[in-house]
DNA sequence: TAGTATAGTTACACATTCGTCACTTTAAGA
DNA sequence: TCTTAAAGTGACGAATGTGTAACTATACTA
């Protein structure tokens, strides 16, 4: 019934993520998009009324995307596993704080945008209590410290993300290393 | 001879380092700076020829301020003052590593500007030294781990500062908590 | 093969930013 | 008091971004 379609949904996303963590926020247009997909800028326009729609929709797709392969690491059976598997899940995909922040920047221009930015909140909260969750069995389990708050230890994992492998080290090595420090701390004692 | 001003390079560069952190790089223009200082945007371009040139005389600012306030550290006599000064440091101006990011993102699209960008990095290239020099420091007084690269242990540091104070801690007890595991790790063997 | 729903394009109006230029204002010295 | 140099303003053209409307293109189906 109708013509092809140049470009698909998850193309527009993975452009989209993209173009934000490249220029970010503020620097994120819809000509650059258009332009890295190929096709005019009415073309977007037919699939979402405004761009702060257009970024709702993302972060939605991003922050679902992410919950559900988290919940795939549940399924690991000891602590130190699901600890490793989250740390490895981390750094596959490094952008996810910085995209938080973007998200919280979106302005809330109309009814379809409040609706995503009120998903957005309830996805951020699944999240966040899982991962909470996650880290309070490390401490019965008296593999975390029970002195330093959950938010620290949660901080601390996805912060650790975006330093910067200045000397470029081969991936796994350094996320082996990160992951050495954020355990055992910088001290030698 | 003259008129007096109604703004000095102090508060442009203050303003600057605001808005850079509020807005980001892309979200940062001469119009908000104007209406912050409470000038017409002409009044600013009589300083300086273009918009990067401004930003690039302010990071060099930025970031020799910073350099000699870190030479003050090195008067602490142990490494443990220092580290914990350092520390302090840091913490007490917590944007370093975004501005720094935004500093590589300025198009040299001029003369000053190719001059202010040699001297950005030479004063990163100090920076970097003097700091890399500390860890060497605490390295060889066997406070630091020696298989920790430098370069994770000074990126670990600046990331820190990241982590969203999101439960609103007092500042003195979310540093110091931090301070905790940084230096001993999040485990609690 | 003609109709139709969906995909995409071109062109427009509007807003914002940038950098410039001719102009006015102000304060100090001759 | 007159001159002058620096400070500041208002208005302009060029460029870029946004969102819309009238149009064309394509593929399925009756």
């Amino acid at each position: 019934m109708a013509r092809e379609r140049k470009f698909s949904n998850e193309e527009l996303y993975q452009t989209t993520k993209q173009l934000l963590l490249q220029y970010g926020y503020e620097g994120y247009t819809i000509t650059l998009l258009a332009n890295q997909l190929d096709v005019s800028r009415a073309a977007i326009y037919k699939y979402y009324d405004n761009k702060e729609e257009l970024l709702s929709e993302y972060m939605v797709y991003e922050f679902e995307s992410f919950l559900s392969k988290l919940e795939k690491i549940s399924e690991e059976k000891t602590f130190s596993d699901q600890f490793n598997a989250l740390f490895a899940f981390i750094f596959n995909d490094m952008s996810l704080y910085q995209l938080r922040e973007m998200g919280m920047q979106i302005p809330t221009v109309n009814k379809t945008i409040a609706k995503n930015k009120q998903k957005l909140s309830e996805i951020h909260k699944i999240l966040y209590t899982s991962l909470e969750e996650f880290i309070q069995l490390g401490k019965q389990e008296k593999v975390i410290r029970e002195d330093i708050p959950s938010n620290i230890v949660l901080g601390l994992i996805f912060q650790t993300v975006n330093i910067p492998n200045t000397e470029g080290m081969p991936h796994q090595l350094w996320v082996e290393k990160i992951k050495e420090v954020v355990c055992h701390g910088l001290f030698a004692i």
